[in-house]
DNA sequence: TTGTACGCGTTATCAA
DNA sequence: TTGATAACGCGTACAA
């Protein structure tokens, strides 16, 4: 069944049927001809060839490591609005090891499957982002940043300093810090962006810094859970934990569970993104556009192809709920 | 940098390239040579060109409805770990609207941009379903079902028994269901074979079936919610509810705090699906395996081609966590 | 307004 | 073991 049945089928040429699809002139005759037959004949145009022809497949790689974790999905729901929008289909790069992440980063652009990539929370090293951009392939980096692409970030300095100054504010001043780790050889940089804003909002405030208050985990509840319980064995625990994410902040909360300290009353607790499960667990948190940060990430994509590279930084923002209080001092 | 580049600069023919990639018979000297080139020019096969020719594109499709859900998301890490593991790519078709349901299923399995379609929780009808088969490509049904393809289901109506002969069993005889509605024109089926189930365990314990007891919401938090609340405000609410899926039974659990029943004390909650939060919130459920399921679908795709149709019908389990317990019946 | 013929980058077939 | 060439199905100049 392809474009050869239908013109002959409708007694027209090739040519006038790729003009009946594409919208080109054609007699209304002609096209309802054309249109009859492509019906009769259930045709439907083989999109390896045409994308051949066009040299553009209508489809959006998404390079992504995780997936499965929330932050990701929503960014991927963010992806799939703006792209089902614009009429583009989106296929999936997971990346759950460090083999995948080289061996994508090395062939995806040049294999020309896609018509954009747009990499999340993954960082290209220098050498690589230049064989990307000679690829030509437009490349948008979400939730990471490179000097050759467009990238989209949050504050990440600036939310982390909003926690702990909130924090702060509620009398804080032994406070805890659950970070995110390198996993593999993914290059994240978030943390350490974190961790800076840690330190500037302690001492902005004149408290010392100490490094033993940290505790370098993996981004997830697992993680978590061994950074609380590292934190509350300490013989001067702290009053109040600040997790690198709302995931790992869940796992803080399960270990203050398990050592028996109340939230808040005992231990303030604030995560970072405000996933969906934040809301449930009345998690107070520093809140990232995920969704948002997906869609403008495929508009860039999609329109911003010859513009020069240019860092587009989203707001986070402190959504208070019921894991941080004012520090109980013991007196009235 | 295409393979006339490579042929050249290796000063061979366009075939001896092509042998030493698709691993035909070539000299050594000669494939190294050919290497060589690929390496120096920093050749990467052109997929669409390839998939052309080949008439195979290396890409499965996976249908899905409102993927964000957790159950989905379960689904889709198991089709992107069994899918990867075959070095296949995958491409999401997200779900969100009837008009979005009907194109893909009709334009979908001709464009042949896909070796395999796999559809989860998404029944074609009749016609729609003889279309596919005729367009001759391999489709798998996940959560559905259908007759001309092979089905992977989870055994709904022993489930959903399950569950309520488990609240049977902790002395409940007023139980409460909140089922799962049809959304949309998507064709779910699994509401009612859920609602057999339950009543199949109501019948086998000599139980009344009461319709009244049974309210059909989405199958979200919010539909749980309002649910748990409808059968709260009844004279005589029940013991115990049983929620068609988690998400619901998670809006059931919110409802009971918002009426403030102590759950199990109050009343016994049990779920459906086992998503990871449930594990988080100790809810207890019937769990399905949702990620062996995708895994499932996409071997069969891949290696069930020519074979018959079949229903493939995997276990439900019975998961016992804190919300429920025997009935409390004031006597000691 | 319509038809012809070429190009897109592979794979596969067949002859050498 | 290698090279030449015909598909694959479409878009699109260009000619008619």
């Amino acid at each position: 069944m392809n474009i050869y049945d239908v013109a002959r089928e409708a007694t027209v040429s090739i040519g006038t049927v790729s003009r009946v699809l594409n919208g080109g002139y054609v007699k209304q005759a002609t096209r309802e001809r054309v249109l009859t037959a492509i019906h009769k004949l259930d045709y439907v145009p083989n999109s390896g060839a045409r994308s051949l022809g066009l040299g553009r497949t209508g489809v959006l790689g998404i390079m992504v490591p995780f997936f499965t974790r929330p932050f990701f999905i929503e960014v991927l729901r963010g992806v799939e609005m703006a792209a089902a929008k614009a009429g583009h289909e989106i296929v999936l790069y997971n990346v759950e090891t460090d083999q995948q992440r080289d061996n994508y980063f090395k062939r995806l652009p040049m294999r020309k499957r896609v018509d954009g990539l747009l990499i999340v929370s993954l960082r290209p090293d220098d050498q690589e982002a230049t064989r990307i951009r000679e690829a030509g392939l437009p490349v948008v980096l979400v939730d990471a940043y490179h000097p050759f692409f467009t990238s989209i970030v949050v504050e990440n300095t600036g939310g982390a300093r909003m926690a702990v100054e909130h924090l702060i504010s509620l009398g804080h001043r032994r406070i805890g810090f659950v970070n995110g780790m390198v996993e593999g050889a993914f290059h994240f940089n978030q943390a350490d962006d974190r961790l800076n804003g840690y330190r500037e909002a302690l001492m902005a405030a004149g408290i010392d810094f100490d490094p033993t208050l940290i505790y370098v985990s993996e981004w997830n509840r697992a993680g978590g859970m061994k950074g609380g319980d590292a934190l509350l064995r300490r013989d001067d625990p702290p009053t109040a934990i600040f997790a690198a994410s709302d995931l790992q902040a869940l796992g803080v909360l399960e270990a203050m569970r398990q050592h028996e300290r109340n939230v808040p009353h005992d231990v303030s607790i604030i995560g970072f993104d405000n996933i969906e499960l934040a809301e449930l667990l009345n998690l107070t948190t520093i809140a990232q556009p995920m969704c948002e940060m997906g869609t403008i990430g495929v508009e860039q994509l999609l329109h911003g192809k010859d513009e020069p590279p240019r860092t587009i930084q989203v707001e986070a923002k402190l959504v208070q709920r019921q894991t941080t209080q004012r520090l109980f001092t013991g007196v009235t």
